[in-house]
DNA sequence: ATGTCCATCACCCTAAAGGGTGATTTTGAA
DNA sequence: TTCAAAATCACCCTTTAGGGTGATGGACAT
């Protein structure tokens, strides 16, 4: 009589994966408001979540996007795997990136704000476990206006055009290193085939790094390649 | 200097096309508490609706989208094709059509059901014309459901053959680690994604330069992508 | 049963990469 | 002419990559 008589009582548990301690504190008492919620778990880093998915026990899971190293958007499957059942609400502060879309596509189950109302934190957390996607309208507009990419066959990008969008982001000396980049050569290789320094090269790669808004050479080879 | 400095005391001009006139009445009260709202014009079948659409001027529209005939969805493209400015708040009784992501990709801005609160109501309206797309938690979760049969995802062919050529040399996980190779990911970041240490992914990653005759990672994604 | 992958983990060490800051010269466009 | 990139170089420091070697348990085939 034990387990379906409490179920109901049972506190739902939630964990919150969130870089930013302010906002995890932010979450906590929001939702301890509720008492029919629970925060079990909160992580600051999405590895050290990853490490603890396989063994984790929640119902609902506040995730923040934008993290360093593992994004939220690259946690999702990984959750998707070991709690099928639990309910994901993305964490974002603006509203204005591309990765709202993807986040549904991957498995999300709501969008949330960071300067959302409490109200509307807690009322986001309970649409959700009632099986709604809890968004503001202006996420819901991002939604449907990235609707339209998906359906036509526009991806097509041929691997000239992408090249040639890069040519244009990059100086022609940095293109050069770049093409270098990709061939699998170092720092010191490099150089040598421009006969300059070491130094000037690594400049070069940093400023690619900043064009092209990516962290190390294999994303930027990655980017230029595929 | 009248049509821009009255601009923002005009009230927003609305149509009303549904069939069940008890509901125009219960629009047309709620709506009435808005002063910045004026409904001009209604319409209790689509036919009628459609022929005023050349000559109609309007900035919101709510449109019911079963309707004997026509149904708001064909109405739509001819919405978008003489009022390409106006915003279109979807009408419904049920979410669980399968009107709704059609609905959008036929440039619906909103979605409303119609037991909705009147308070609901106007903030649809309002948030539709902050630019927003109102729906409801459940609305949104029927949008997200219906993405993944959007996307019917057909790579290149020519990537796929060399990536083929690869899934042989390797071992499934080793293809599992280049991928996140290819992403840029870090010794330590492919070990949270895979749960395994550190050490064990250098070992699948020497074990991946061994096999594809390479010496650092951007080697080897640069021989998958290209 | 024996050998061979496969997948896992550990420790050691060196080389390379990457982030921050700052500086100089050239060059082309406004 | 003046301002802004572009291209060059330098020094500091931390993190990551990569090479070598060795070990264990499981799966699978001969």
């Amino acid at each position: 009589m034990n387990d379906q008589s409490l179920k109901t009582k049972t506190p739902v548990r939630i964990a919150i994966v969130e870089d930013d301690p302010t906002y995890v504190d932010v979450l906590r008492q929001v939702l301890a408001r509720d008492n029919d919620l629970e925060v079990e778990r909160t992580f600051l880093n999405s590895v050290e979540f990853l490490a603890a998915v396989p063994r984790l026990e929640v119902e609902l899971i506040f995730l923040d996007i934008r993290m360093p190293k593992i994004s939220g958007l690259e946690c999702l499957p990984e959750i998707r795997q070991f709690l099928p059942d639990a309910r994901v609400i993305m964490l974002t502060l603006h509203d204005d990136d591309d990765y709202v879309l993807r986040s549904f596509l991957a498995g999300a189950d709501g969008y949330l704000l960071k300067d959302s109302a409490p109200r509307k934190i807690l009322e986001a957390a309970q649409y959700c476990l009632a099986g709604g996607a809890p968004m503001s309208p202006s996420v819901a507009r991002k939604v449907i206006e990235q609707l339209d990419q998906l359906k036509p066959g526009s991806h097509e990008t041929d691997t000239r055009d992408r090249e040639l969008e890069i040519k244009r982001l990059l100086s022609v000396r940095e293109f050069e290193v770049l093409q270098h980049l990709a061939d699998g050569k170092t720092y010191g290789e490099i150089a040598a085939l421009l006969h300059v320094s070491v130094d000037t090269i690594k400049t070069h790669i940093r400023h690619i790094y900043d064009k092209l808004k990516v962290r190390n050479r294999t994303e930027a080879v990655s980017r230029m390649l595929r």
